[in-house]
DNA sequence: CGTGTACTTGATACAAGTCAAGAATAGTGG
DNA sequence: CCACTATTCTTGACTTGTATCAAGTACACG
């Protein structure tokens, strides 16, 4: 993905969830001022270094993770291009713990500063990216549910519809699967189950015919069932507008 | 509590996360319109319904929840006095699903267009609200850290710290302990578990000397041991507005 | 006082964790 | 391009935390 695809995100993001006049975008979009590459497996900021800048994820994966002193791992919360992994710094000025980058990566970076001055001036703008915050917040709610009530398959049939109908309001999604880039022992600290235990559910979900994986791409064959299989909400799959159904 | 506990919660509750000038606070006061009550155990808002107001919890507990089709239930949100209980609404224009009042329940409201013109003319009030909105999410985040990878006990114990400094920033908490209106069952739904386990794990802790419950009141004789337990941060309990810490 | 709701406790079942060890891949340097 | 290494994936055996079922007790309340 090329540095070129920053304004189609944008706008496919924003314009997605909200009427956020052209204009605004295009301000949004010149205001941002270079961009940053993290390498895989290596932490995209300095925990709890102070923060100036936001940064807009145009290209690979990255995650927000916790770790108890015993080494248990928990990821809290996925990034894809499209997604801003630090928008809290904003308001916070400081960056987020335990940010890492699941792939090699590239962020798009906008100045505080400059940021400040555009929602200023574009109230609509402002109210988006509040709206992304929001957003964030219903995903993990939905992360919530799953790990509080269901069971290791359910989490994961939602688990991989959450990131198709994620992938798909961007673009990623290529036919019915996408790309995968994690391990399963990524897999298993996102969805609170051992990295055993993922491989053997994978196993089953792909008997049944609702996964299928290889060369870090899934594809999700019978989407529908999938769905219905982990709960996640049809709306949500249809029209990705609806996703808004979720948050209130 | 009262209702002119309305302004207390308000000053408490924005002051301590940010610096809002006392003028604007004193405007969002007065953009209250009037208030609601709810019956204990009663929905809240109805699901899905056209939205034009907030409501900010004046007195008594509420919570979301989601349901399953089997009718497993999984809290994933609770409100205390000082929260906002349906703030994405002014973004959404919809009601929240499955908000249900723990307790009898008091709620100031104001209008979305109230606090619209409120927004534009006190930027810093719309910051703050902002910060709500990612306070939410951080919280949130913090419970799928627990519910994915800690266990029964240690989830109750980081429970009981975050309600404790929760309630400790409003000022509802009495010494060392506080009133938790909640059922075994409930608790149950919060922290992923079945109420039989809540109720042994409740059994445990008080053997510990962790916890003592009576009355629906809870008292933590060891915060700090109860913290290490449940590795909630420190920092929190110590300054609240180092809830920041956790957000970014 | 009786009737429902919440709490408590015991016995049993099962989903998922842990430990271990081998097979398949992917990376790396000569 | 191949051998060497390190991850990752896969599978089996065993253990354990937690769920479920069941039945009884303590309250709360009309």
């Amino acid at each position: 993905m090329s540095d070129t695809d920053l304004y189609g995100l944008l706008f496919a993001k924003l314009s997605n969830r909200r009427n956020v006049p052209a204009r605004a975008i295009n301000r949004l979009f010149q205001a941002f001022s270079s961009s940053r590459m993290v390498s895989a497996k290596e932490d995209v900021v300095v925990e709890g270094a102070h923060a100036s800048t936001c940064m807009f994820l145009t290209s690979g994966f990255c995650a927000r993770y916790r770790l108890l002193v015993d080494g248990r791992r928990q990821f809290t919360e996925i990034f894809m291009p499209g997604d801003f992994v630090n928008l809290g710094s904003f308001l916070k000025k400081r960056q987020p713990r335990g940010l890492i980058a699941l792939t090699d990566c590239r962020a798009a970076v906008i100045s505080h500063s400059a940021l400040d001055r555009l929602i200023c001036e574009e109230p609509e703008l402002m109210r988006s990216l509040w709206l992304e915050t929001l957003v964030d917040g219903a995903i993990s709610r939905e992360w919530v549910l799953s790990l509080g009530v269901q069971n290791a398959k359910e989490r994961f049939a939602r688990f991989f519809c959450e990131l198709f109908m994620r992938m798909e309001i961007v673009g990623l999604t290529e036919g019915d699967g996408f790309r995968l880039p994690m391990t399963q022992t990524e897999m298993s600290d996102m969805l609170g189950m051992s990295a055993v235990h993922v491989n053997r559910i994978i196993g089953e979900l792909r008997e049944e015919g609702l996964i299928e994986m290889c060369g870090g791409r899934v594809r999700l064959p019978d989407l529908a069932a999938l769905a219905a299989l982990g709960e996640f909400e049809a709306a949500c799959l249809e029209a990705s507008t609806d996703l808004l159904q979720a948050i209130a």
